[in-house]
DNA sequence: CTAGAATTTAAACGAACGTTTGAATGAAGG
DNA sequence: CCTTCATTCAAACGTTCGTTTAAATTCTAG
């Protein structure tokens, strides 16, 4: 019944795969990353990755929860300390934004692996394999739920469509802006992986989120402007 | 030196490739969709790709080409019509954003056809094929460059980098919009494929663009509220 | 030291991939 | 009618894929 025996390296192995399955993800993706890339790049035999996670699968939904389950875990305990902050009062929107944008640039800021996987996340978003879907769907159902409801609080008069569309735009504006898109960086000139292009990018990206949240409703049913 | 011999037959079948590749695109991702599945939805033969197309790769160039090459004339098209009716004076952001934004959910909501390829394209920004990439940057080059200066010109008190952040984050905020990303229609209940989708999203997701487009500067270097 | 489980290894599996081939098919031109 | 050329077709090409196997190795527990 002894679990750790040659757990050490077995676990050195583990992280091994998956560093280089994610550095292969984000420059390939998932299906052009073969299982004999990985493991080249990792220094292992061919059969650790099915030995160690039973089928690439397997490996692609590990890959993403080592650093999701954290990351919206984080979101969660962000929004609990804004809601104890605010006390009976609802939680103002900026902050609600900030609880959940600033999680995703903490993590994308701090190391180069977390920008690396910031940049695969926001590219698993489109993807379309039914596995990875399934999986997102199921890491961030509560999440979502938990800042529906507190927009909802924060905005009595704004209808629940309204938000979840306008949480939907700022989900894409803020996956495409870390996870960096070559082509129009290219075109744009403007550069991800520069060490400290993300805390450039963080107030630039804040300023626009607040402000497409609170635009004027397009039905002209009255404007937001709580701050 | 006659041109048109069986072409009628043979232009039908290249569209026919051409439809069924876009759809299975779409469903699968360009790595994950074989030229078996292409062939036997198109009702083709499978050699038939290679014969009209010379490859893979250049079949997935000319299922984006169809439908961006218009797209992005009309963009230009747009902007004209708006450079010409401001005659001497900067053209407003709000008709800027307008041009370039409207042209996209035109294609989006005219047919069940447009919906699916800006589906596609919203997928194919994070797309990691070089040719993919290679073939966006140079189709969007000059289109991004002329927005750019137009931007520049409507707001000159702006710096040109915020600019384009701005113009980054609102093309994230639309590719996510339009290419619907289901896991999260799951959780926000919004759905992108219901028929009059686009209709219902397009003035919600404009009015957040120019509300982002309007947020103030994030450094307190003064604000803009041009309209 | 030894038994035995955990891990690594080299080799091979069948399946599916994109592409190529050469013959069959079809419609126009001389 | 027969040649000609574009197109279609069935079949096969060699390669690479994810996965499996069984032996070799490494490590730990008794």
């Amino acid at each position: 019944m002894d679990v750790r025996r040659t757990s050490l390296t077995a676990h050195e192995t583990r992280n091994r795969i998956l560093d280089a399955a994610q550095a292969l993800f984000v420059a390939h993706g998932f299906e052009a990353t073969s299982m004999r890339m990985i493991t080249g790049d990792a220094g292992v035999n061919l059969a650790a990755v099915n030995y160690h996670f039973g089928s690439k699968d397997v490996l692609v939904r590990e890959v993403l929860k080592r650093h999701l389950q954290p990351l919206n875990a984080q979101r969660m305990l962000a929004l609990d300390a804004a809601e104890t902050e605010a006390g009976d009062q609802p939680v103002k929107p900026h902050r609600i934004v900030d609880a959940f944008f600033s999680s995703s640039l903490d993590l994308a800021s701090g190391s180069a692996a977390g920008r690396e996987f910031m940049q695969l996340l926001g590219r698993t978003f489109t993807e379309p394999s039914p596995t990875v879907r399934e999986y997102l769907a199921t890491e961030y159902a509560p999440v979502i739920g938990r800042y529906r409801d507190a927009f909802c609080r924060a905005l009595p008069t704004v209808p629940v469509e309204e938000i979840l569309w306008r949480l939907h735009f700022m989900l894409g504006a803020m996956s495409y802006a870390v996870s960096g898109i070559d082509s129009l960086q290219v075109l744009t000139g403007v550069r991800i992986d520069e060490p400290d292009a993300m805390q450039r990018m963080r107030p630039r990206l804040m300023s626009f989120l607040l402000g497409g949240l609170r635009a004027p409703l397009p039905a002209g049913q009255g404007t937001d402007h709580t701050t």
